[in-house]
RNA sequence: CGGGGAUUAGCGCAGUUGGUAGCGCGCUUGUUUCGGGAGCAAGAGGUCACGCGUUCGAGUCGCGUAUCCCCGACCA
């Protein structure tokens, strides 16, 4: 390819909108634009480099038996009814009525219309195990897209589904896809992942794997531990925390003016955060009020909430709070109307003593409050019902680890791929069966498998780059080889230049060839921001002395006077030994 | 959905008390240069986001709307 021709100019100055380094340089770089929010099209330069993610993507899911198929993006809301999904998901599916007005969806993924597939094709378990994926694209009308292409409305994801008799079985291939996407990342180049419990959220199933890019401009806080293998996102991350108990007080009320946060309240009282227990209050649709009951010094996580109270929620409303005997500032869960409200414990708060925490009157505290002798102990059968109890609290950097007690740390990741277990959710809900030995209808146990296709090319940016733009792993470079030339007009420069770029070629090696009467200077930093690993270089004053330079994009050894007769070899040569890093047996 | 910011040439920006718009980069042509974004000269390029209002006159003032970015909420 010629640079002169290439679609795709880079600009010098960095775009307003942009605020991530793989955000800037690929707008830089000339590999992608926006058309609108969390909508941008592909240049040339990006959809090379996608287009080998993709390639790579097929061989590790070919290698695992994955059958390629390609599921439509349209659907009608009848399908996305069966699984119960077209309620369920609220606002982040796009759907549109159709000329007939119709309702329809666009796809945010395809349980649905895989299970359609499996219903019809998958009947027997002789024909079981069974993988079907695609790379394709997905729609989803996210609240804040961001980060150019890390959080899209429109994207390339692969997706795949594996459909099984039994849940053993299920669980082998869910490693082996596992094993797959260690592979996988690694061929991308991408050096710092790893894969960490996840939750389910909408998909349902028992449980799943994210793989996240540890990044530290990473959406995503991810907790690991410094001594074991424990890692997990912090949605579900848990801790034992450290906790100290003491003999029983008694229960006293205390006048504790103006004061409505937890620093203020142990600022006067004089005791540590940890000593406290808040109140986190949200609600449900229906209105009800829940009341998360937490240490001071923690965080709710609301993922975790919503999992042991099994309803959505909301931040709660004055109103609500005040229907069920809450005071803004001063909530406790003692003399709360439990007809109007839950009320979740979190562990920390049972495993703690004499903790201050609301009285549910304006200016007044609680001390010495326990939870088991001052509130527990109080509730009839039924008052019991509308108490949970549980892990809500957000683990967080030098918590204990739930499996070695060793210090807990906090990264930041890109979620770049994940693996869940799906079970008989969809299979279930959508009377998908299979007929086994004894002629038994049985619901196929199902697992799903995504990788962000589209993501993945920025979260490599931010772990590959320099002050001038990217470093691309030469498995998911746009080109191999990135030829300059200086000088273009003098002597026989470009004439040598161009027979090294055909001889390239035609081994088979992607060259792009910088063929503009440009200014080094101008051609170096056009260079740099395509981000190609190898690059040479024609210029009169080398060539006078029969040599070519060559150089890497990294810089990782200065760069090289090569013989001329030689540079062919040399490159190609390069060019091998640059692939074989990203190998993996 | 809450909070903050922005919108003037392809990109980055300036535009004073209200008087009909400018700079740098990029682009075109010529010329001199040529190892880390060159110099000179000549050009092309604008519905100042949109609407309504105030005014003799609005990029500038008022009201409304849209779009984009950031933080939070949310996130198969």
């Amino acid at each position: 390819m010629f640079l002169s021709k290439l679609v795709g100019r880079t600009v010098k100055e960095t775009p307003r909108d942009a605020e991530l380094i793989s955000h800037k340089y690929l707008l830089r770089g000339g590999f992608i634009r926006q058309y609108a929010a969390g909508i941008y099209g592909l240049l040339p330069l990006a959809q090379r480099s996608i287009a080998k993610i993709e390639k790579i993507c097929r061989e590790e899911m070919n290698l695992v038996d994955g059958q390629e198929v390609k599921m439509p993006c349209l659907s009608t809301k009848e399908l996305w009814d069966e699984s119960g999904r077209y309620s369920a998901i609220g606002k982040d599916m796009f759907r549109l009525p159709d000329r007939n007005d119709k309702p329809m969806v666009l796809c945010m993924t395809h349980e649905e219309p895989v299970v359609f597939f499996a219903r019809s094709e998958l009947t027997s378990y002789r024909q079981l195990p069974a993988m079907m994926y695609q790379i394709q694209t997905k729609f989803r009308d996210e609240p804040r897209p961001r980060g150019g292409l890390v959080r899209l409305r429109e994207f390339t994801m692969k997706d795949a589904y594996s459909f099984h008799a039994g849940e053993d079985d299920l669980q082998k291939y869910y490693w082996r896809v596992h094993e797959a996407y260690m592979r996988f990342f690694k061929r991308t180049g991408c050096k710092n992942f790893v894969s960490v419990l996840s939750d389910n959220g909408m998909f349902g199933g028992k449980f799943s794997h994210e793989f996240m890019a540890l990044v530290p401009s990473g959406e995503d806080t991810l907790i690991t531990c410094s001594r074991c293998d424990y890692k997990a996102n912090q949605e579900i991350a848990a801790s034992p925390f450290k906790t100290s108990q003491e003999a029983l007080k008694s229960l006293e009320t205390v006048s504790t003016p103006n004061i409505k946060t937890i620093s203020e309240l142990s600022k006067f009282l004089n005791i540590e955060d940890q000593q406290t227990c808040k109140a986190v209050m949200y609600q449900t649709k229906e209105q009800e009020l829940v009341v998360a009951l937490i240490r001071g010094d923690l965080d709710v996580v609301e993922q975790k909430l919503k999992g042991l109270l099994q309803k959505d929620i909301l931040p709660a409303k004055d109103a609500v709070i005040e229907a069920a005997g809450g005071v803004a500032g001063s909530t406790g869960p003692v003399g709360l109307n439990l007809s109007k409200c839950w009320i979740i414990i979190d562990k920390t708060v049972l495993k703690s003593t004499n903790l201050a925490t609301g009285a549910n009157k304006a200016d007044h505290h609680m001390i010495n409050f326990n939870v088991e002798r001052d509130f527990l102990a109080n509730l009839n059968d039924w008052q019991k019902q509308r108490v949970k109890t549980g892990d809500i609290a957000a683990a967080r950097a030098g918590d204990p680890c739930p499996q070695c007690s060793s210090e807990l740390q906090e990264t930041r990741g890109i979620e770049i791929g994940n693996i869940f277990h799906l079970g008989t959710r969809y299979s279930q809900s959508m009377n998908c069966t299979y007929l086994d030995q004894s002629g038994i209808a049985q619901n196929h146990v199902m697992g799903c498998y995504g990788i962000g296709i589209t993501r993945l090319l920025p979260a490599l940016i931010e772990e590959h780059h320099d002050d001038r733009g990217p470093i691309l792993p030469i498995t998911v470079a746009p080109f191999d080889v990135h030829i300059c030339i200086l000088n273009k007009k003098e002597g026989d420069t470009e004439q040598k230049a161009l027979e090294t770029y055909e001889a390239l070629k035609k081994a088979g090696i992607e060259v792009l060839l910088d063929d503009r009467d440009e200014k080094p200077g101008s051609q170096f930093a056009d260079a740099d921001l395509a981000g190609i690993p190898l690059r040479v270089i024609f210029s009169p004053r080398n060539l006078k002395e029969g040599k070519v330079e060559f150089k890497y994009r990294d810089n990782r050894s200065p760069a090289q006077l090569i013989p001329s007769a030689e540079i062919i070899s040399f490159v190609k040569n390069a060019v091998a030994q640059e692939y074989a890093k990203y190998a993996v047996d």
